[in-house]
This record gives C-alpha cells, sequence and structure tokens, in this order.
DNA sequence: TTGTCAATACCTACAAAGTGGTATTTTACA
DNA sequence: TGTAAAATACCACTTTGTAGGTATTGACAA
C-alpha cells in the first residue's frame, strides 16, 4: 500500500532499533533508511523520498537544527519531526521557528511515536499533550523570575564571551567598550539571573546550551 | 530452561525498546522489568533476583554511579553493565572502581550486548575490543600534556565544588580543610590543566562531564 | 630506606571580580 | 515625538581569586 517512508537520523543505533519495534506491527509506516551522517541524510532524502524525517538534534558535535536547515533548504514537503533528551522552552521554539513538524521527548516517545506521526499530518506542529501542557505551565509562569530570565543581545553575548574564560578587559577590547561597561552588563545579567559569580554564570550557558 | 534475568535501569523508554528488540530472539536472556527510579530499581532486585542489570549512567539528575554504590553495598553477585553516551576514560575507570562488571556506549550497544552480557561471565569488567582499543591507545598518549592531567581524588573533589559555585571559604568548612589547602590544591589543579580561571575550570568540568 | 607523591598549611602581593551607586546616549516602538 | 528599554560609562569600595613562594606529614613503592 501506501504506507508513509520514514528516515531516522540518529546517532544511537540502540534508538533506531527501538524505534523499529515501536513501528513493526504498523502497516502505515515503513523505515526506509537511517543514519548519523548529514551527508548520508542527504543522500536518503534523494533516494527515497520519505515522507516523515525523525531527526535527533543531539547537540553534541553535530547541530540538529544546522541540519533542519539543510533539509528545509532542499525540501519544504518532508515532515520532519525533532526529537531529542532535552526539554527545553528555547529549543522546542528553535525547532518551531526553523519549520520542524514535531517535537518529541526520547523520554515519552515510546508512548508519543504514533500520536506523533499522524499528528504533524494535521497540525502544523505537534507538540504532545504533556509536552504542551508542560510547555503552557511554563509559560504562565511569566512572572517576575522569568521577567528576570530576559536577556538582551548584548547580554547574551557577554555571558558567551565571560563561559568562555575572558576576562572584564578582554571583553571590552573584543566587544569595543569601556570595561565599566562590561561590568554593568555582567551585573545586570547577575541580577537578571540570581547569581553572583563566574562560576554560575558558565554553568547556566552550559545548561541552557548557550556553549 | 534458567535463562539470566536481566533489569534494565534507563529513563529513556525507546532505549529499553531498543535492548528489548536486541533481545527478542534470544531465550538465553530474559529482561523481567525496567525502571527509570531508584527505589524501584531495589525493589525489582529485591522481587526478581536479577542476574544482571543494565545501568544508564545519564549524569543528569540523577546519578547513575550512586546507584551503582548502593547495588553494591546490598548486593555483590548481580552483574552490573553501566551504559552510556559518555566515551571518558575517567567514568570507564569510575565505573570500575565501583565493581561495575562492563562499560558500553550507546553508540555501540547494538552490535555489542550479546558479547557484553556473555562477557561479564569471563572477565572482571567486561570493555568491547573497539572501546578497549581506544581506551589502551589513549594510555599510551601519556606524554606530556595527558601526565598533567592526572588529577587527584582531592582535586578532582575539588573541581566539582567549584564548578558548582562554591567558594574556597566555602570549600574549605565543607571538606574541614584550612583555605590554604583549598587554595594551594586549586593552584595545583591549574597548573595541571594549564589553565588560569574559574571559568576554564566549569568548562573543564563540564566538557569532562564532571557535573 | 630513601625518595616521590598526595595532602595538608601558611605567607605576601597583586589582580580581578563583585557590590552599590549614578548618569548619559541610543534605539525602538507606540 | 515622547518614552521605555538597552547600551553605554564612571566612581568607590570590599571581597575573592591568582601567582609566587615554602614546608610538614604520611603512604607507598623502588
Amino acid at each position: 500500500m501506501d504506507s508513509k517512508k520514514i528516515v531516522i537520523c540518529e546517532d544511537h543505533e540502540i534508538v533506531v532499533d527501538g524505534i523499529e519495534m515501536l513501528l513493526a506491527n504498523t502497516p502505515e509506516y515503513a523505515i526506509v533508511g537511517h543514519t548519523k551522517r548529514e551527508d548520508e541524510l542527504h543522500q536518503l532524502i534523494t533516494e527515497e523520498n520519505p515522507d516523515i524525517i525523525l531527526l535527533d538534534i543531539n547537540l553534541g558535535k553535530v547541530d540538529g537544527f544546522h541540519i533542519l536547515e539543510g533539509i528545509r533548504k532542499k525540501n519544504t514537503q518532508v515532515k520532519v519531526i525533532i526529537f531529542t533528551m532535552y526539554e527545553n522552552e528555547f529549543l522546542i521554539d528553535k525547532a518551531r521557528l526553523l519549520k520542524a513538524n514535531g517535537y518529541l521527548l526520547k523520554d515519552t516517545i515510546s508512548g508519543e511515536l504514533k500520536e506523533a506521526l499522524a499528528g504533524v499530518y494535521h497540525e502544523e506542529f505537534f507538540l504532545h499533550e504533556t509536552l504542551r501542557k508542560r510547555k503552557s505551565d511554563n509559560e504562565k509562569m511569566r512572572d517576575e523570575f522569568v521577567e528576570r530570565m530576559k536577556l538582551t543581545k548584548r547580554e547574551t553575548e557577554i555571558i558567551c564571551l565571560v563561559a568562555k574564560g575572558k576576562q572584564n578587559e578582554e571583553i571590552s577590547l573584543l566587544l569595543f567598550l569601556s570595561i565599566h561597561t562590561v561590568k554593568t552588563h555582567r551585573k545586570n545579567i547577575f541580577k537578571k539571573l540570581n547569581i553572583s559569580s563566574i562560576a554560575d554564570l558558565v554553568r547556566f550557558a552550559f545548561e541552557n546550551h548557550l556553549l
């Protein structure tokens, strides 16, 4: 029949095996290929013309979002479902902005995969009930704390430099600023993030995938 | 027959599914349970008395090594195979020290799981050929740089605390040391790692999965 | 048993970060 | 075009961190 063709892009084979098992008894879907490499993925897309791509954004050596952008440049039809271990509002938004069709967590993919596969044909951007709820809960928390977290472009820039080990003076030279300005930004960042040291800042950067 | 009983401790169900599939046609092994929670794991161990535990050290919110220690306090018979996405000498050594029986990468578990399951009954500590080779390659690189990297237990402890945002005085109080001692350790760490600031240290900790 | 290494501890001096302010100029947008 | 937010800049002061030393103790291996 005309079962939907799926390609998986994921670097842990065990996960591929798991997805294969989940879909073993569903003739509506056929996994036509899997790979961990971007070039191979593009090849698979050309050769197999899949309907759906399951794309792991590992955020490690290979940036899954970059792959997503690459896919969208060539092909706007194929449905792309991001799946990842990271539950993070920023990442979900980024996925949506880059024209993904869905976002799944590795935690919950077992129970939600089939819904997601169907969902991308009914919705612009599929987020499972559970994630959607958590996300809207988060959004409701636009209280003082979240408000304080709202970092400006300049502040984000400085966070990255600090986290890379740059000192105030270096940063001031890099950005053509007075060292006083850098210090001011830093103070504001500390206030917004409710922290008080470089160590905290570097952790923040890592935990929010700014590095 | 007397197939070996396996319990899986892993927080991504998809991975559990994958392992189930890998072992679907091998009557020698039976998966008798899986969980993502430490308390449930202990319950499973009591109830099912497994022969082998596949333990994911996620290094996120739950510390898999801590779970391993907990297992070993009660039960020295059960074979524990660590599996993780991190290929890191420190982690492998830590697994061995904490009396794990094997170490598998999520990358390669598909091809190596069965070997590992058998291997833990033949070897003190099972490392697959590929990992073993990479590890010994690394060990050969005990050149000047690696030599400098050799951190002592105390130093590693202090790295973790610094990276968590603790200041010298806090650390000295926590470890019942003089602040001078903490400073000395810090200096030695900086020299060994060839760095010179807290930011660098926190990055080192993250990049080497010490946090 | 002698020597190396890990862990401990102290000193001085200077550098950098952190805290508390105030204030001006752009920029964006309603 | 008025106003708020962002970006810029400065001062004074305290606390921490960094860099250079030296030195003692215990453990363990050559």
